[in-house]
RNA sequence: GGGGUGGUGGUGUAGUCGGCCCAACACACCUGCCUGUCACGCAGGAGAUCGCGAGUUCGAAUCUCGUCCACCCCGCCA
């Protein structure tokens, strides 16, 4: 079974155990931690599985002599008796606490300078650009190692899932064409084509839409993208995705399928999440939470207070109202938030920078009301808001007026109540899939329809005589699942018919000589026989991190790039030789004193 | 492009409304002692001019301006 070399050594430490017992091996590993007790040496060896105890008895003097050069980080190959450790000294917090190995030999494989942080310690808190200068470093330590072995685990499942449901694992072209739409793309400079560039895929949507035309009816692919934009904690220049593509398919199979991968990821990791998974329409997201990917966990909701202050005295709202606007808020229970005056103040100052003109409270103390706008809401306003939203002592009510960006910034206010009043449980997993996005939204700079998918993305059979009358009242067929607040992923069924293709095309000002120019090789491909069919596209690192806790994309991709998508461990990107630029034929516009 | 937070021995932090600081504490490091530790213990030692640059001041880690780096967010991005 182990097709490898014992030349190293005889045991890794996963297999340390009783089978070992009294019997001599050989391990290799780093030293995690020397603790010198003058006459005897303790070393902790850490290997990619475990740690396991050397103890080094100064009898064996030639190995002893050796054992006080040692110090952390060191590569050992140490040969001795495996031997349950003396009573009341086992260790419960490793794997192989019950055993220590007696050392007879030690070899020094290579030394280590001092490491610039702990690795063995529970040292937290260092500077990230420390760990990622030093990658190879951090990545020792158990819990970097861990995420990444776990990243591991989550993408076999997956490969595994697809495989077992009969999909084609299909390599698409890294260098390939640019398509302006979307994301910024990264370009490669031709050498053979001078002046003319490739692009990096933003993903594979045209070639797994074109393999579906060749008749590979399931498709999918573990599959780098890269999109050439601004960083954040969840976005990283180049990324991993899952992308899926089916044929002759409606919404509910992929939905179906992605679905079984989640519920299979979760019973492997043993976290508990809400099946069958629930759907929402997007409109409904966004009234009820002022987002298209909310987190369930949360339980507060937007309410609307509109129609119950449709004639308030106070004349800032009455103005909203009069000019179409709304107003809404949240409802806060005693019960889960206990409110108070000056956490109501608190929230109104946070409100602000939301992007809100600001939050009035209603505050029911008693049998009194506390609120900056207490002297404009009659008997009746009161009394409509306890009823409609069954308010007792201690309750409080948040309204915010507001026309266009309202439900929104209500959204982020939700956010931060959440975190404020610790109403979401962490440890739950609340998965939604949001259907009936619209096709279309309206850019306002460029003064055009922007596709909200892409332009592929099939329109909604119900509503396809709305495009010409009212586009942006078209549904599509798209679909995103969504996990505690995070867009997992999202896909579509595409369109597979030129005709409808082209009058997309032209709804988004897209002229036919331009769709030619830039899709022509898929409508092309669209002519001969394209089956229906649809996909999805899911974020591995995403994933990852919510299956790991990670805080940050960073701490699930092995080498990862900086907010200004720069490399510490290797400086890249960095300049190149004159030469090399003239190869491509390609001259740099900066000044030369800004290149250092 | 914009807003915010941080940058002090190798590491993590304290000091930051100017003088008590040529900077404190813990860990790491080095030396010595220690036969059962596992965050080993004890004694001793070395190590930073406070991201960088300029300015204000009798005096700057501390104030001002600029700049660099990292992080969080908006814009941007599915």
């Amino acid at each position: 079974m182990r097709g490898v070399t014992l030349a190293y050594r005889t045991h890794t430490l996963k297999e340390v155990d009783k089978s070992l017992e009294n019997k001599t091996i050989t391990i290799c590993g780093w030293v995690n931690k020397r603790r010198d007790h003058g006459n005897l040496i303790f070393l902790d060896i850490r290997d990619r599985y475990s740690l396991l105890q050397v103890v080094v008895d100064p009898e064996n003097k030639n190995t002893f002599k050796i054992a006080e050069e040692i110090r952390s980080e060191y590569v050992l190959q140490i040969t001795g008796d495996l031997r349950r450790r003396p009573a009341g000294t086992e260790n419960t917090k490793i794997s192989t606490g019950e055993f220590e190995l007696a050392a007879s030999d030690i070899k020094i494989l290579n030394k280590s300078k001092v490491p610039p942080f702990s690795i063995s310690d529970e040292q937290k808190d260092y500077d990230e650009k420390l760990g990622l200068k030093y990658r190879y470093l951090d990545l020792r330590r158990s819990e970097k190692k861990a995420q990444l072995i776990k990243r591991h685990m989550i993408t076999n499942i997956i490969r595994n899932h697809f495989v077992e449901n009969d999909f084609l694992e299909i390599e698409t072209p890294y260098l390939t064409k640019s398509t302006p739409e979307g994301a910024r793309d990264f370009l490669v400079p031709s050498r053979l084509q001078p002046g003319s560039f490739y692009a990096l895929p933003q993903s594979p949507q045209l070639f797994k839409q074109i393999l579906m035309v060749s008749g590979f009816d399931r498709y999918f692919q573990i599959v780098r993208c890269f999109r050439d934009e601004d960083l954040r904690a969840d976005r990283q220049p180049e990324f991993t995705q899952v992308d899926v593509e089916m044929s002759f398919i409606e919404p509910s199979d992929i939905m179906g399928i992605t679905e079984d991968l989640f519920r299979k990821l979760n019973s492997k990791f043993e976290i508990e999440c809400n099946y069958p998974i629930q759907t929402m329409k997007y409109d409904d997201a966004m009234n009820r939470f002022g987002t298209d990917r909310p987190d369930l966990r949360n339980p507060l909701e937007i309410c609307d207070f509109t129609e119950i202050l449709k004639n308030t005295q106070l004349k800032i709202f009455r103005t909203v109202i009069e000019k179409g606007g709304h107003i809404k808020g949240f409802i806060l229970k005693n019960s889960q938030c206990s409110p108070t005056r000056p956490i109501l103040e608190k929230i109104n100052n946070m409100a602000k920078d939301f992007g809100l003109p600001g939050i009035a409270w209603i505050l029911f103390d008693g049998s009194e009301i506390r609120s900056p706008i207490a002297k404009f809401l009659s008997e009746d306003e009161i009394s409509s808001f306890k009823k409609t939203f069954d308010l007792g002592d201690k309750d409080a009510i948040l309204l915010a007026a507001g026309k266009g960006g309202l439900l929104q910034s209500l959204g982020s206010l939700r956010i931060f109540l959440g975190n404020e009043f610790n109403l979401v449980n962490e440890g739950e997993f609340k998965y939604l899939w949001v259907v009936d996005f619209p096709l279309f939204e309206y850019d306002e700079k460029e003064k055009r329809l922007n596709s909200v998918h892409h332009p592929f993305t099939a329109p909604h059979p119900e509503d396809l005589e709305k495009l010409d009358t009212d586009p942006l009242s078209v549904r599509s067929l798209a679909y995103d699942i969504v996990l505690n607040g995070n867009e997992l992923g999202g896909g579509s069924i595409r369109i597979n018919n030129t005709d409808l293709q082209s009058k997309i095309f032209k709804l988004l000002d897209i002229s036919p000589e331009e769709a030619q120019i830039k899709f022509g090789f898929l409508l092309e491909a669209l002519e001969y026989g394209a089956p229906p069919h649809g996909g999805i596209a899911l974020g591995l690192d995403r994933i990852t991190m919510l299956f790991t806790g990670a805080k940050s994309l960073r701490d699930v991709i092995a080498f990862p790039k900086t907010q200004s998508g720069t490399c510490l461990l290797t400086d890249a990107p960095s300049q190149v030789d004159r030469k090399q630029l003239d190869e491509l034929s390609i001259s740099v516009n900066i000044k030369e004193e800004q290149l250092g």
